[in-house]
DNA sequence: ACTTTTAATCGCAACATTGCGATAAATTAC
DNA sequence: GTAATTTATCGCAATGTTGCGATTAAAAGT
């Protein structure tokens, strides 16, 4: 008897599409996953340099990508191998072409 | 002779894919579209009976949605009529399908 | 005319994001 | 051991986001 609102924000399924679509909210992100497909493996100075942002930066953005889950990152040495986390990629699939379908089926 | 990273951040189809995810990356707002595919057409208080948000957070989200544009919103007298933009989730749709394929062909 | 209804906007607070340079930590090379 | 390399983290500034209540603006009902 507190609940008066019909719809849950904290329905996981939601929760975890937003949380993919915010790692995907930003041009480098994209960028970098994009890079990772290409190249199936990179190491972060491999991304610095090529993308016209700073170390650290790239960095952030890496850690934000793989807090989402959609990569990894494995530490070898000096350096750490990031791939793209194929569970992670397959959820971003799944929930958002789920998604698009079920918006495109009413408006199209 | 400025120019040595090689990737650019404004091609902008990423920027537009970054921005329409950008958009999907906050529950409410993924809840909105959704609830705009149930019922083909809402009106802002329709919207804010159901969530658990006040008004003017709810309308900051169609706000949201609007520039993006993965809706529309058609002022009827005193309310304003909202749906789903046929053009954005076409976008929404071909865009992230596209960058998902692309990831996940060489991840899995 | 006045009140009610609806939605947008303003003002505010709290917090998050983006970006950078500088620094730290850890491994490798000498 | 010392230096070089690589990446993560810290500190900072600027900006953006999220949420709310209060207010405004505009239309509709009385």
């Amino acid at each position: 008897m507190t609940k008066t609102k019909s719809i849950e924000l904290n329905d996981p399924t939601i929760i975890r599409s937003a949380a993919i679509a915010k790692a995907l909210g930003h041009p480098a992100r994209i960028a970098i996953l994009k890079l990772l497909a290409q190249r199936k493996t990179c190491f972060c100075g491999d991304i610095t340099e090529v993308l016209p942002l700073a170390q650290s930066t790239v960095s952030q953005h890496l850690k934000a990508l793989k807090s989402a889950g959609l990569i990894t990152g494995e530490v070898e040495g000096v350096r750490t191998c990031y791939c793209l986390n194929p569970d992670g990629i397959k959820d971003l699939k799944s929930l958002l072409s789920e998604l698009s379908s079920e918006l495109i089926k009413t408006c199209c």
